[in-house]
This record gives C-alpha cells, sequence and structure tokens, in this order.
RNA sequence: GGCCCCGUCGUCUAGCGGCCUAGGACUCUGGCUUCUCAAGCCAGCUACGAGGGUUCGAAUCCCUUCGGGGCUGCCA
C-alpha cells in the first residue's frame, strides 16, 4: 500500500459552497495526515467548477481555516507548485482540450437534449420502474439530426459514453467494488457553455497533478467509476490511477449526514466559541480512525506519525460535541500560561470585558491559573473574569435570594467588619480574616459562610476560589461591592 | 424502486477463530475530596441487530434477513 512512498501525492479538494464543516476538516485532515505520513506531498486544490455556488469568501476561508488547524499544504493556492494552477476555474482550457479529444477519440459525444426533455424521460423512467439515467439518446446521432438540432439553436452538451461492462478498483477500507455500467448512465462533462463538471476536472486534475492516493468522502463513492472512465479516454494506464479509500461519513446526533440542519458543523463556529485547533483534530482524528491501542490524546504531530489508512473504519461515525468538549477541557487545562493567556485575550478584548491595556492584560494574567481547570472553551474566560474589571457588578438573577435574606446580611455585616482591617490585601489573610469571623465566630459551616460573599463580589454563585478572586479584585472594590448589598 | 456502502456499550472505538464471563475513552449514576463551580480519585450501569451455517471453538469466516446511509443531476 505504500508502495513508492516517497512519490506519494494527496489532494484536499473542497468545493467550498460554505464554510468548512466538520466532516471537509475530518476528511483533510485525514489527507494530511497520510501525506505527512508517507513522507509524501500534500495538494490543496480548489473545485470551484459550479462558479454560481462557489464564492470567493468561502475559498479564501478554506484557506484559513487549515492554516488555523496546523494542515499546512505543500502545493497549493498560496503556495503554488509544479502542477498548477490550483483553482479549476484557472484551468478551463485544459479541460476544454481534453474534451476535445474525448469527442475526437470517440469517447464523448455531443447531446442535444434539453433539461425539460431529460427531466420529463427521467419522470417517465421512474414511473415504468426503470432506472432513471441518461438514456443514451443523443449516442449515435446522424448527420442530418444533428443538422436539424442545430437548425433549432441547440447547443450541446458533452457527454461522456459509458462502454458496456463494468468497473472494478479495490478501494483501500472496503476492498473490491464493483459497479455493472448498466447501473452508470453515460454523463455529462462539460455544459453547453464550456464550463467542465465536476466529473471532468477532477479526474483531469488527479491525472495531471499525478495523484497518487484519493482520500475522500463515502459520498463519492458511486461516482468512482464514472472518474475511471475519464482516465481509461485520458490513456493512463490502470496501473497508474490513482488508489481510492473512501472514508466513512461523519454525521449528526440525530443519525442523519452531517448538516447545517442538524448541529453545529461549520469550523469558523468552533473557533469562535473557543475551540483549540489541536483538540477539533485530536477528537476528529479518533472519528473513523484510531491508533490501535488504547491511546486518544494525540497531536497533530502524532496523528502524522501513527495514521494509517487501514486502520480507517467503514462504518460511520456520529460526531460527539461532549467528547470534543472534553478533548478541548483537557488540552486547556495543560496550555502553558503564556500560551493560555495569548489564546484568550482576543476572547476578553472582543467581549469588551477589556481594551488589552497592559495593567488589564496583567489582571487577567493572575486569573488564568485560577480558572485553567474550570473552563471547557477559551470562549468562556470571558464570564470567569469579568468580575475583575469594573466597579459595581450586577447580581444575577438566581443568585439574587442568596444575598438578599436576613442571615446573607448579617455574613456580609460580618465579613465587611473582618475585611476592613486587613493590611496585607493577599489569599492568607483574607482567608484567615474571614474563617475567624464566619466559621469560627459565626459559627457557619463553610459552604454557608462564604456564599453570600463570593455572589457580593463576583456577582454569581459560581466563581473561581473566593479568596484568590478577593485578593486579586483588590480591597477597595471588595468592600465596595459588599456594602452595596448591605 | 435500482445500484453501492455500512451494522460491538447512549456515543467514539479495541477486537482481525481460542488471550473476550468483550478492553479503553466520552456521557450518565453513586461516592470521596472540597469555600462555589470545576478539576482529581474510586465505584457502577450499559454492547457483539436477528436467524442460519462452517468449526473442537465465532464479535471475528459464509449465507439470509432486518436496520441505517449514500448515489441515482448540465451539484460536488
Amino acid at each position: 500500500m505504500e508502495k513508492n512512498a516517497a512519490g506519494v501525492r494527496v489532494r484536499f479538494a473542497p468545493s467550498p459552497t460554505g464554510d468548512l464543516h466538520v466532516g471537509n476538516i475530518r476528511t483533510a485532515l485525514f489527507d494530511w495526515a497520510y501525506a505527512k505520513h508517507t513522507g509524501g506531498t500534500f495538494v490543496f486544490r480548489i473545485e470551484d467548477t459550479d462558479r454560481e455556488r462557489v464564492t470567493d469568501h468561502y475559498i479564501e476561508a478554506a484557506g484559513e481555516t487549515l492554516k488555523w488547524l496546523g494542515l499546512d499544504w505543500d502545493e497549493g493556492p498560496g503556495v503554488g507548485g509544479p502542477y498548477g494552477p490550483y483553482l479549476q476555474s484557472q484551468r478551463l482550457d485544459i479541460y476544454q482540450e481534453w474534451a476535445d479529444r474525448f469527442l475526437a477519440q470517440g469517447d464523448a459525444y455531443h447531446c442535444y437534449c434539453s433539461n425539460e426533455e431529460l427531466e420529463a424521460r427521467r419522470e417517465k423512467a421512474k414511473e415504468s420502474n426503470r432506472p432513471p439515467g441518461y438514456d443514451g439518446a443523443c449516442r449515435n446521432l446522424t448527420e442530418d439530426q444533428i443538422a436539424s438540432f442545430r437548425a433549432q439553436h441547440r447547443t450541446p452538451v458533452i457527454r461522456m459514453r459509458m462502454p458496456d461492462g463494468k468497473t472494478t478498483f479495490t478501494d483501500l477500507i472496503r476492498g473490491e467494488v464493483t459497479f455493472e455500467h448498466e447501473f452508470v448512465p453515460d454523463f455529462v462533462l462539460m455544459r453547453a457553455d464550456g464550463s467542465p463538471l465536476y466529473t471532468l476536472a477532477v479526474a483531469v486534475d488527479d491525472v495531471l497533478m499525478r495523484i497518487t492516493h484519493i482520500l475522500r468522502g463515502e459520498d463519492l463513492l458511486s461516482s468512482t467509476p464514472r472518474q475511471i472512465r475519464v482516465y481509461q479516454a485520458m490513456g493512463v494506464k490502470e496501473s497508474d490511477y490513482p488508489v481510492f479509500a473512501h472514508l466513512p461519513f461523519v454525521m449528526g446526533s440525530d443519525n442523519a449526514k452531517l448538516s447545517k440542519r442538524n448541529g453545529e458543523v461549520s469550523i469558523a463556529w468552533y473557533r469562535e466559541r473557543g475551540f483549540l485547533p489541536e483538540a477539533i483534530c485530536n477528537y476528529l482524528a479518533l472519528l473513523g480512525w484510531s491508533p490501535g491501542d488504547d491511546r486518544e490524546d494525540v497531536s497533530l504531530q502524532e496523528i502524522a506519525d501513527l495514521f494509517d489508512v487501514s486502520r480507517v473504519n467503514s462504518s460511520p461515525a456520529r460526531f460527539d460535541m461532549k467528547k470534543l468538549e472534553a478533548i478541548n477541557g483537557e488540552k486547556i487545562r495543560r496550555l502553558a500560561l503564556d500560551d493560555f493567556l495569548a489564546r484568550s485575550l482576543p476572547f476578553v478584548i472582543e467581549a469588551g470585558v477589556i481594551t488589552g491595556s497592559p495593567s488589564e492584560v496583567e489582571v487577567v494574567r493572575k486569573a488564568l491559573p485560577l480558572i485553567q481547570e474550570r473552563i471547557v472553551t477559551l470562549g468562556e474566560v470571558v464570564a470567569m473574569v469579568r468580575f475583575l474589571f469594573g466597579e459595581g457588578i450586577e447580581v444575577e438573577a438566581d443568585s439574587l435570594s442568596k444575598v438578599s435574606e436576613p442571615q446573607a446580611k448579617e455574613v456580609l455585616r460580618s465579613a465587611m467588619s473582618a475585611l476592613t482591617p486587613v493590611v496585607k490585601w493577599d489569599e492568607q489573610s483574607i482567608e484567615g480574616a474571614l474563617r475567624e469571623s464566619l466559621i469560627d465566630g459565626m459559627g457557619l459551616k463553610p459552604r454557608l459562610a462564604f456564599t453570600p460573599v463570593r455572589i457580593a463580589v463576583t456577582g454569581s454563585h459560581i466563581s473561581p476560589p473566593l479568596f484568590e478572586s478577593l485578593a486579586l479584585l483588590g480591597k477597595e472594590r471588595t468592600l465596595a461591592r459588599i456594602s452595596a448589598l448591605l
């Protein structure tokens, strides 16, 4: 399988009709990992043959997403390479040439059927329980018929002729797969306006770009015979065909193919919420693949080192947000402080909690160790540090009752008088003063003693550790917030 | 409908004929710890879709069946 390892060339070729989603990225990750693992080349190509649906914005965004995840490509947009251009929209003349050649060879033919006619015939075929594919009406037109169509100003598409027989290929993940050609109708290579279809462009480019391994979604499995048909027409020897590996789907929790309807699919969504790229890659690597032992915590580099297509599962996987969160939280806990700070700051600034001044950054820096094991995404940093900035705070609704009842007031008064004389405002002194006054003095359980203080100062009954929080907040604001509730 | 792919705990998976009274992780439940929330630690629940074969022996091989999914486009 790893024949001519050094020559392995794998491509990731999305059609950017929207933001890259979880399924796309899992494919990209496997493509990348396979290339890296074999010491081969990772090619990034844009399949924008459908210009009505693809936009420049999404093309740009796709590249950015790959870079953010750390999936760098060796050839493709931005970096170039010997087989470019890597945008199919810039290779139109190439497809035209091949289509013309197929025409000349008799492998393809002009088809004058209109959409409406095709539609009608498809319906009829369905009704009479025949396969709905192209019926071959234009396969063998006479000169007279052609002249007649021309006279009607019909402009033909170019359609590939599927010969009788069958196509068999070996899929790295599924084994030998065979399609009888009676179920693979003649297919369109080029629209009347001269623009190519995926079926033509993908095959031509894979051959021209010397792609050796095609790892892609399972949905393309049944289009493989068409692709192989194009290789044949191009004169590629069977031994030179790329090797196929059709990856299992990543499905939504509702057991349907992952889509906008059943989940958060766009990678941009995860990025905005503060999921770490290495966590996303780690989680996605485990969807359809496993290293074989009980290892689940892998870095991008380790994925590349360990990845093996033969270990890819053939059955679909459901996306599990809970597990992604668990992995993300674990990675966050292991972040070094400087790294954690650098990654958190954009979220805190974006939320308007701080402007980013050095003194503010310093406070966040000191707060991060307190919250590191309490968050699952970077986005949660915002809510955790918010109380450290600004003067007053708003007590959240479901905590309000816990500071307004009589006993709570008493606790707050006691805390107030215990803290007021504290000179050395640090964690130890604060804890000492509060324990002495509330636990020893009032005889309260710690939980009952500290909760009102916590709420008064942070606004919530859930917060970072209390004494450290008060130390960070400063004496002045701590006392002010307590007294505001008296 | 036809063609193709797939089927181990709720989820992701290990397993590639005996090491499996099926292992790990996430989730969930209970407990410990504790200033809240987390984190951490301990314990527990739950799976080979079904039916036939093959074999001394099957989660592992074969067949059937049921279930799920994809494709069936001048989308990719």
